[in-house]
DNA sequence: ATGGCCTGCAACGCAGGA
């Protein structure tokens, strides 16, 4: 089964692309970042025809998540328990024995920002959760836009992005803090070429130049890293009219 | 380089994103 996430920046804006993208790549499951969309006007009859079943929790304007699949999904939970503040910003969903956590983590603006506060508050909340969950569980994949670079190589120019929102040191120990759960970053399981980004700014033909940030992740619980054949970002959509700043990353997982 | 671009909201510019 192939497992999938992309920040859409707006589901209306984007809703053929999710669809052309998802006939090509053919992922049974899609978690979607920045729907952007209440709930009382998701799309949800034209991705019933499409053949998708979905789950979404939104708000207008702003943030919005929602999972889509192939096969029914099992409710899990629409937020953070602890920080059900009206950010839609989780959505978990169990597809079999999978649970799958659907997250789009706050931006955080700034360094020393208030929201730069809110975001790393927001981490050790799911954190929290996630720990939760890997007791009850084996088989979990935590995927979505993290709004953080992991590592230097991950970013396009480390020295120009040193200490600022995305890659501070703090953000960077707050991923580390999810990992060291026992998830894997799925990506760094397999040979990747250099310089693969997921992310790049709309302005001075950032992705042209492929001066980008590789932001958004699909971490796998052991069992699930197991037998994971391979992960990959599809740049393709990004060059696609009127695209997604945010690149799909897709990941094969064979069914257990 | 101060910003550049895109989206939604409600308005005819703004906030927010990354």
């Amino acid at each position: 089964m192939k497992l999938a996430t992309w920040n859409v920046n707006s589901l209306r804006v984007r809703l053929e692309h999710v669809l052309g993208w998802s006939a090509e790549a053919g992922p049974d499951v899609v978690a979607l970042q920045e729907t952007k969309i209440p709930d009382d006007a998701f799309p949800l009859e034209t991705l019933r025809e499409a053949g998708w079943h979905a789950l979404y929790t939104g708000q207008p304007a702003y943030n919005g998540v929602a999972l889509l699949s192939r096969q029914p999904l099992e409710f899990v939970a629409d937020a953070l328990p602890d920080f059900n503040d009206g950010q839609r910003r989780l959505i978990a969903a169990r597809r079999g024995d999978l649970c799958i956590v659907n997250v789009y983590v706050p931006n955080g603006q700034k360094v020393g920002a208030d929201k730069y506060q809110y975001k790393l508050a927001w981490l050790e909340a799911l954190a929290a959760f996630v720990a939760g969950l890997m007791k009850e569980h084996a088989e979990v994949a935590v995927l979505g836009d993290f709004n953080i670079a992991p590592e230097d190589r991950d970013v396009h120019d480390p020295a120009a992005w040193e200490g600022s929102v995305l890659v501070s040191p703090p953000e960077r120990e707050a991923f580390r803090t999810l990992v060291d759960l026992g998830l894997a970053d799925g990506f760094r399981l397999f040979e990747q070429p250099e310089q693969s980004f997921s992310w790049w700014d709309y302005r001075q033909g950032a992705f042209r130049r492929n001066r980008g940030l590789r932001i958004d992740h699909i971490l796998l619980s052991a069992a699930s890293a197991r037998r994971c054949r391979s992960v990959r970002i599809d740049r393709e959509p990004r060059g696609w009219p009127r695209p997604s700043d945010h690149a799909p990353v897709i990941a094969e997982i064979t069914e257990p």
